[in-house]
DNA sequence: ATCATATATTGGTTGGATCAATGAACCAAT
DNA sequence: ATTGGTTCATTGATCCAACCAATATATGAT
């Protein structure tokens, strides 16, 4: 595999509906749009971007289950507050559009306390296949360092049995694959991930569970100490 | 406000397209149609549903936001596994479905993790006007006690600064809302609950992070067993 | 003032037409 | 035989126009 096809991601223009997404999610987002307010009607709205109404609709069905906006019937459009949402896709959404970088460090907070306990659990629950499936992980010489790092996780997401651990770990890894490069494309963070696979592989095989939650602990900090440091350098930039 | 108030939700009969997703969102995630098939043309499927075009295509979106579903333009529509998602929805459609207690459990698992954290992030974080809020909940005469703690508990994640830990209280309280009321009708529970909310806006006041996580640790698992106790008697019923 | 009713507003659904991206089959050049 | 370009059928994306259904508001009777 050549390098540049690390990064490769096939191109998809967004449909015109997702554009329309993105204008009024920023502006409930940034508060340009408060909470409560009545949206114009479709037809208005539609005309004002310049869509069919069908288009807009469907941009609206999509603020609509991201929280921000509740439809009713016959009354119209109002716009919601975000903090009452539950929805992951508006952080990541935030963490995209990078104009601070608190949602990152919010991610970052989260993950540290949660993800040694996913490790903590699955040494416990763990089944052979897990273990198998890991050790193929850590051996393989197809995959590159992040590729691996990130089906390491999913295994031992998968291997606590607990279905939110694996949507997390979805939702951290939709998060870093951008940011990922950063951190893999040092050879010694890439050597340090490398090491910590093949201590965490052990030690759940071993069904270690508190050496486990260690060595998830120690290797988060040490990337987020990375990851901070270079926050800070962009900042600065 | 009257005992039955708690109960009563707005009615609000499922649109058309929502019933659409509901059928395919069941044969997705219990493996009628499995991750990667091609699903028929979206002109076929309306006819299908016997529904039309536009109708079917804005549950086919709310499926693609789910992640669910790849919708890929001039070649079909597919598959895609639920265990890749990261939408939090799905959780809370397992949990619905009540088919097995085991994602209510899976929540569970994550929220005794995750909350007393949030305790003590907030402690050390919080600001005067935290403060303020929790007191006047707390005090308040107006609320019921499942009320109380959901304002209690929302304004601790608030007092962390950290968004992500609103996003998922609220997940969580969409999860409890409906199993909540089981445990609070207990005038044991509610008593439990309210010197919960005593002194953990104290631990909070006095920016003790320790206690609070403590207190909070301490509420979960009474919270918990409880819980269990409740859905070992469903199961056996 | 209160309640029932009519009306206007607004979102929900439909049918049908056209635009645009993709894949497969085919052809040409190497 | 392989590569690159072209054509064409399939399929999703968008548009248009009409009508259905729920809600809020105005209207009028009591």
């Amino acid at each position: 595999m050549s390098v540049s096809a690390v990064f490769a991601r096939p191109i998809t223009r967004l449909r015109l509906h997702e554009e329309i997404v993105t204008i009024i999610q920023k502006q409930i987002m940034n508060g340009t749009i408060l909470p409560g307010t009545k949206l114009p009607p479709e037809r208005e709205m539609a005309q004002t971007f310049n869509v069919n109404r069908t288009t807009l609709r469907e941009a609206l069905h999509k603020l609509e289950t991201l929280e921000l906006i509740e439809i009713r019937h016959g009354d119209g459009i109002y716009a919601r507050n975000y903090m009452e949402s539950s929805n992951l896709e508006l952080v990541r959404a935030l963490v995209y559009l990078e104009e601070t970088k608190e949602p990152l460090i919010a991610v970052l907070e989260i993950r540290r306390i949660l993800i040694p306990e996913m490790a903590f659990l699955a040494a416990k629950r763990r089944t052979k296949e897990h273990v198998d499936a890991l050790r193929q992980i850590v051996r393989s010489g197809e995959l590159s360092v992040m590729e691996k790092d990130i089906q390491v996780h999913l295994i031992i997401a998968r291997a606590t049995g607990n279905l939110l651990y694996n949507i997390l770990i979805n939702f951290f890894h939709q998060i870093y694959r951008d940011l990922g490069h950063m951190y893999f494309n040092d050879p010694q963070n890439a050597e340090r991930s490398e090491a910590f696979h093949r201590d965490i592989c052990v030690a759940i095989q071993k069904q270690n569970a508190e050496s486990a939650r260690k060595i998830m602990a120690d290797v988060l900090q040490y990337a987020e100490t990375i990851i901070r440091e270079y926050l800070a350098k962009r900042q600065g930039a």
